[in-house]
RNA sequence: CGCGGAGUAGAGCAGUUGGUAGCUCGUCGGGCUCAUAACCCGGAGGUCGUAGGUUCAAGUCCUGCCUCCGCAA
């Protein structure tokens, strides 16, 4: 069966490692154009090009595929199944139509919950205590095609969006390959979507960084563990800026405003959150400064209370 | 050549206009206490990222290199 592969971030990577892994035969891939990117703007290549390129896979980087010669380049692959993790753009339904069997896109979440870029994060932010992995038929509506299988995982107390999507891309990769051994054997499923149940998983960006020291303490935790790694949750403290890493909820009291410094102790620094709950952050990083356990920090920056 | 910050004891920092390095924590030894992530006394531990240069003298000034980090994309 000619499989061609579609992703560009870690969790695609993992999948392309697995289909590579279990025998499939991969006849291209399609990932992102490079960018410029980081310090120094330097050119990178994702992480699907560059085990793609390690593998001998031809790699293909289409800016858009609204030209003809970008469509009709995949139809020469003669493609039988499109294989979609994440690959950050949007397909027109003349793409769709090329495979012989049909396109499956593995997205991480409980479709029709948290359709969109970052459902795995908006898991964790909105406090969800289970998430999952959905294999679906790709339709031109994003994430709003019929269901092959789905998975399910639940969300630990303290694990952070970089940790699940790590697990989730273990179980994604797997249901990948079951998905593609079932098209090969003509037994996929298929049952459409309760579109009416439907929720959005926007993309992140900085603006949601700074904590809202009002919310409650289980709120502001979701959100130091949802935005990691990035945009990572910030705050001020003392005049400067800090990105915050990780907290731990406390069973203290308050009558101290929301966002005061309280106390440094060996554990790090705890800040009144909402409703008199106390928030210890045991994580940070200051401008310039290296990611470090915040006792450490203000051993050096002693903060005034 | 996108902009900027930083590399000093195990950890986090200070070190003023250049004159053989300090603080907090940890660590080791001793003491005190019913008790404590408590307190007291004492000790160990640093070729100040690296290679050159200026100087009577450089952590402190100049140049190259390495490494780390934030912003911006």
């Amino acid at each position: 069966m000619r499989v061609v592969f579609m992703g560009t971030p870690d969790i695609a990577e993992t999948c392309l490692r697995k289909l590579v892994a279990d025998g499939f035969e991969i006849v291209g891939v399609y990932t992102k154009p490079d960018m410029p990117k980081n310090r120094g703007m330097k050119l990178s290549m994702s992480p699907v090009k560059a085990y793609a390129t390690a593998q001998n896979i031809p790699v293909f980087q289409p800016t858009t595929f609204r030209e003809e010669g970008a469509v009709s380049a995949l139809a020469a692959l003669q493609p039988d199944v499109l294989a979609v993790v994440a690959y950050g753009k949007i397909l027109p339904q003349r793409v769709l139509d090329i495979p012989r069997l049909g396109c499956v896109n593995i997205h991480t979440s409980i479709l029709p919950l948290l359709r969109g870029p970052a459902p795995t994060q908006w898991a964790i932010l909105r406090g969800y205590t289970e998430t999952g992995v959905t294999a679906q038929h790709m339709a031109a509506e994003m994430d709003a095609g019929d269901i092959i299988e789905i998975r399910k995982t639940a969300i630990a107390p303290q694990e952070n969006a970089q940790e699940l999507l790590g697990r989730l891309a273990g179980i994604g990769s797997q249901l990948l390959s079951d998905t593609l051994r079932r098209f090969e054997a003509g037994t996929v499923d298929r049952s459409p979507q309760k579109h009416e149940n439907a929720s959005y998983a926007p993309m992140l960006t900085k603006e949601l960084s700074p904590i809202d020291w009002s919310k409650s303490a289980q709120e502001i935790m979701n959100h130091v563990r949802g935005l990691h790694p990035w945009p990572i949750a910030s705050t001020q403290l003392d005049g400067k800026r800090f990105r915050i890493y990780s907290v731990c909820k406390t069973n203290k009291k308050t009558d101290a405003p929301a966002g005061t410094p309280l106390s440094i102790c060996k554990q790090g620094l705890e800040i009144a959150c909402g409703v008199g709950e106390v928030l210890l952050i045991t994580q940070l990083q200051a401008d310039g400064g290296k990611r470090m356990a915040a006792a450490d920090y203000f051993r050096g920056h002693p903060l005034k209370l």
